[in-house]
DNA sequence: ACAAAAAATGAATGGTTATTCATTCAGTTG
DNA sequence: CAACTGAATGAATAACCATTCATTTTTTGT
């Protein structure tokens, strides 16, 4: 019996470096997810794949590399989602912080096995400080945007009492705790009823903006 | 250069078995902290604790065994003061909630060496069915007793609008996610405020009780 | 169609680490 | 104090796994 693969077409022999790159990095999320980070070997991630055992020294020179590519893999798909939200000239500030929201409990972004992938990087930010300053380059962007938006919806609903840089931290620890009840608890919380919990937050600050 | 030990008392050669279980524990503890689950031998473990080799074969016949243990030594230390509060009968509604507050952020239970702990564990529990039978035991009971104690304080208060399950699931993620800012953001929020931030939830649904 | 370049392969290598167990050591008992 | 008991040690073993690189396969350019 073979193992499934992550890649579901024929993997031509030539794709460009960065297809290769990625399809090995799609393999690696699968494999965190499956066998921990710790019980994942390069064997593991290159029979996922469904490439022989050498490719990953090609295409990454070590699996040090490739993990930290992972990461980063993972953690730029969600900055730049954030990013293109912030950026859309066409929303106004409640929509922003909607969009926000949405993009945070949105199918591709808790999918289980990504957010394997996040808490395992994390479990491991105090011993390795590459995965810290991964992490260490977002998350200051975006609480700083994020902030911004709830100043703004502050001044324009006329919430003398909120504290915006409160609410901010507030709500992002939240979302990430709402995270680890979906990977660890799936059969406690569904997406939607996480998503609702963190409009109800919302809601107590902004209560003309947003219901639970 | 000799290495820091856990225990700095001279180790004496025979300790109960529970107590040398209790040092290698903690030992395991610091390692993982210092260099991650999967960076953790037990070469490290054994130096950690100033003793030979063998010893954690000796006394948890293997590796998988000890870092269950050491999940389970965590996991319990917290199930129990919580269980703690509850039972006080010298306590009513609103201060056991207070105290459940104190206790998750008390220096003994967001020490970063347990919490980095934690989240390795958290990281691999998709992977690992054992992890994820320790956590499911606790987090229910836990769940369970806090949701009570919201349905009290809702009748005493006189709270209509609040709804105790949600507010339960949302201080649980809340907590769990200023857990992981303490962990990974350490220079970015101190514990004092982590707790104050969570004080700032509960005063929305409980404003007569709670003030931020 | 051929040669040259590029990509991929996987057997072999070498380093690391969990586990074993014969031996040493400390404490206890008669 | 001598014999005994069980805890502790650490050298030796065996399994595992990342990395290397000589060889094979595919693509590209002419």
């Amino acid at each position: 019996m073979e193992a499934l693969k992550t890649s579901l077409v024929n993997t031509p022999r030539s794709l460009s470096k960065q297809a290769r790159r990625k399809q090995l990095i799609e393999a690696t999320i699968k494999c965190i997810a499956d066998k921990g980070l710790s019980g994942t070997t390069m064997a593991d991630v290159t029979q996922q794949a469904g490439l022989s055992l050498g490719i990953v020294n090609l295409h990454f020179q070590s699996k040090e590399k490739l993990l930290i590519e992972t990461m980063r893999y993972i953690s730029n798909e969600y900055t730049n989602g954030l990013t293109k939200i912030f950026n859309d000239q066409s929303l106004n500030t409640e929509q922003k912080i909607l969009a926000h929201i949405n993009f945070d409990f949105s199918r591709n972004i808790i999918d289980r096995n990504k957010l394997a992938v996040w808490f395992a990087f994390w479990g491991e930010t105090k011993s390795r400080p590459t995965y810290f300053s991964i992490c260490a380059s977002y998350i200051n962007e975006i609480a700083n945007n994020l902030t911004e938006l709830f100043v703004l919806l502050k001044q324009q609903g006329g919430y003398k009492q909120v504290n915006p840089e409160l609410v901010c931290t507030c709500y992002t620890a939240l979302s990430d705790g709402l995270w680890l009840d979906l990977l660890v608890t799936p059969k406690g919380l569904k997406p939607a009823q996480a998503q609702s919990v963190a409009m109800h937050y919302l809601a107590t600050q902004f209560p003309n903006h947003f219901t639970a």
